[in-house]
DNA sequence: CGCTCGCTTGAAACGGCTCAACCAAAGTGG
DNA sequence: CCACTTTGGTTGAGCCGTTTCAAGCGAGCG
């Protein structure tokens, strides 16, 4: 019962982690609490490098990070994006030995870091741990096959459409209207497959149809599903 | 003991299957063959169907396939090619109700169908197996974002050129130096994003550098090596 | 033998990318 | 406090790659 200030802190940043939160016992996470490590990012910090060395898994606390892969010249993809709750650093394990994927702040964000070692353990003694995030993992592999069926297909207007709706679906919108996150339009563009300057054509182009409003790097969407009929025959929108 | 040369024949199938074989005792097996069904496909047959209820998960025991994802105008987008003891219809459950994909025999083939039920069940008394089939997801998720990358960042060129070597790596080549699985252009070109003139253009391109040869439908590959540095600088092959 | 299907090639139209210039806002330093 | 610099947003124009349309070819099959 040594520093209990600092358990408590712990414990109450794993509470936002559902996955841990549903299958991990209290008891448990007490005894395997010196394998947790919380850690504090500044607004743009790169907390996890493609092709580093794994060092376990990442679960958001709080705040929002973007995932991405770097391609040639630098040019980044950003994968998808992630709030508090959600899981960072996946396929942290197993055979592979380096990540596979960059992971950045987007803004100040608390981080929650399982060493590999334990868990490895958890995974093993937690079965209904291990079951979920089969789960989680397919969910993902669906979402991310569905990227690929729409970046093979799309325009890139409904790309940067369906970005829009991606970003509203998420984040949710503020009462005046505007997403709830604000990116700047390369990074809309990294994460849509396109340019910024592309970007910033459609986006002006979806001002002139009434779609969308915005303020500053804000944007706002008018009817979100007229915007959604706009790409409905590809059938498809980015689920969560 | 009824039946034994029935039982025998599914063993001797699912013995064709790592992940069972590997993860579920001879004797559990036993138990829940009546939950497991043979199903024998011909070439061209559809035995997963994108929308569809979920009936299970589908292991391939013999022959190959291909999944695929069908968008607007039924232009279909092909996600991965499939071989023995290979699995389709992930996400078959969960809350998941109905399939992401569907998937189309190559040739003719032999099937094993989990129900949802006994899946369930296997999963959650046999944490080896859910631990496994985890693993794989995150692998499978590994491979799906890079072909995001691939299809965001790569030329028509390269893309066509990186499914030459995903072929050549997963099904390898015959002596005459063939690759062992023979596509039609339309097929290629729904692999790598495009249109199959383009892959006829980019096969003629690559027959005049003398990296590739055909014989009919079948394309042999002259040096595996070469043909990976043309897209080495981005640094990207699909793995398996 | 004639039909069909898939492969192949050419040419034209389109869309998206890149380059370049301009602008607005915010931050910096004298 | 103002001039300067920097950063990111915006727009236009030209080029290039890709798509699409169209026509020809060749093998396989009834």
């Amino acid at each position: 019962m040594l520093n209990y200030n600092v358990q408590n802190t712990i414990f109450h940043y794993l509470d936002k982690i559902s996955l841990i939160n549903n299958n991990v016992s209290k008891n448990y996470l007490f005894e395997i609490q010196d394998s947790i490590t919380i850690i504090q990012c500044k607004k743009g910090q790169q907390f996890v490098m493609e092709g580093a060395p794994v060092n376990g898994l990442f679960f958001i606390c709080k705040g929002r990070a973007k995932v991405l892969k770097t391609g040639i010249y630098g040019k980044e993809q950003i994968l998808r994006f992630v709030k508090e709750g959600e899981i960072v650093g996946h396929r942290g394990f197993g055979t592979r030995k380096k990540y596979g994927i960059s992971a950045v702040a987007l803004e100040d964000i608390v981080l929650c870091n399982f060493s590999n070692e334990v868990l490895e353990k958890m995974l093993k003694e937690i079965p209904t741990l291990t079951y979920n995030l089969m789960l989680f993992y397919a969910e993902e592999l669906n979402k991310s096959e569905n990227k690929v069926k729409a970046f093979a297909q799309m325009t890139v207007k409904e790309k940067v459409i369906d970005t829009l709706i991606y970003l509203h679906r998420k984040f949710g919108q503020n009462p005046k209207g505007y997403l709830n996150l604000v990116l700047s339009r390369k990074e809309i563009a990294d994460f849509a497959g396109t340019s910024d300057e592309q970007v910033i054509r459609i986006l002006s182009t979806l001002k002139k149809e009434n779609q969308i409003f915005t303020s500053g790097k804000r944007i706002g969407i008018s009817n979100i599903d007229l915007l959604k009929k706009e790409i409905s025959e590809h059938n498809y929108f980015i689920n969560s």
